[in-house]
DNA sequence: TAACTATTTTACCAAATAGCCAAATACCTG
DNA sequence: CAGGTATTTGGCTATTTGGTAAAATAGTTA
């Protein structure tokens, strides 16, 4: 595999790494309507709060979300709405072969 | 987050885990244009074939590609080519964003 | 059946990831 | 500045992942 092919894939790979948690699909579509605090998020998902913040950061890093804050909250939101149709095609597919 | 969705995300990320290494980004978009025994793509690599061939699995298990054996060969084609488009729309502007 | 080729599986190690708690930080308000 | 709320970070443990080499399996062909 050539190098610059290997680097393209590595970055895409990114992404698809920060995609790949339930927890994180799950914020991704929780903020299709607009921007929540983490304090929202938490009290939705039911994981300790420092552990969605590092999901959170995760999906800033791969440059999925964008956060902003307001007095004492910080507010995430989505930076490419169209992530929530990523995959449709696939996960239609897919998921009806495997049942 | 409730039950039904928890694992609505988490057949996703089964998904999305699948995609998330360039080795197997790679192998799909290898398989673009037909189907290929695994030393094809083992040669194309440049890994062990075992480590190749752990990877077709982990695609396989996500239901992204499918395997049939002629003669000693094992080969291997896409099982939803549209997988090659995956978060292009994501891709390309997250990535942009990134530079 | 025996020898051979291609692939998969197993065993093992190193590195990465996810989760929680506790401590640190950031910001607001009195 | 002191006290309070919201969030992030660090440290720890347990689990998962990716890689290799070696052994096992599947199928072909002499």
């Amino acid at each position: 595999m050539k190098k610059e092919i290997e680097q393209k894939y590595y970055r895409e790979a990114e992404i698809m790494k920060a995609l790949a948690h339930p927890t994180r699909l799950f914020i991704l579509h929780s903020l299709k309507d607009g921007e929540k605090c983490v304090c929202e998020l938490t009290d939705e998902i039911g994981d300790d709060i420092s552990t969605v913040s590092k999901h959170l950061l995760i999906l800033k890093n791969a440059g999925l979300v964008e956060a902003n804050r307001k007095k004492n909250w910080m507010y995430y939101k989505l930076s490419a709405p169209c992530v929530l149709d990523i995959g449709k095609c696939v996960i239609n597919k897919v998921i009806k072969k495997k049942r």
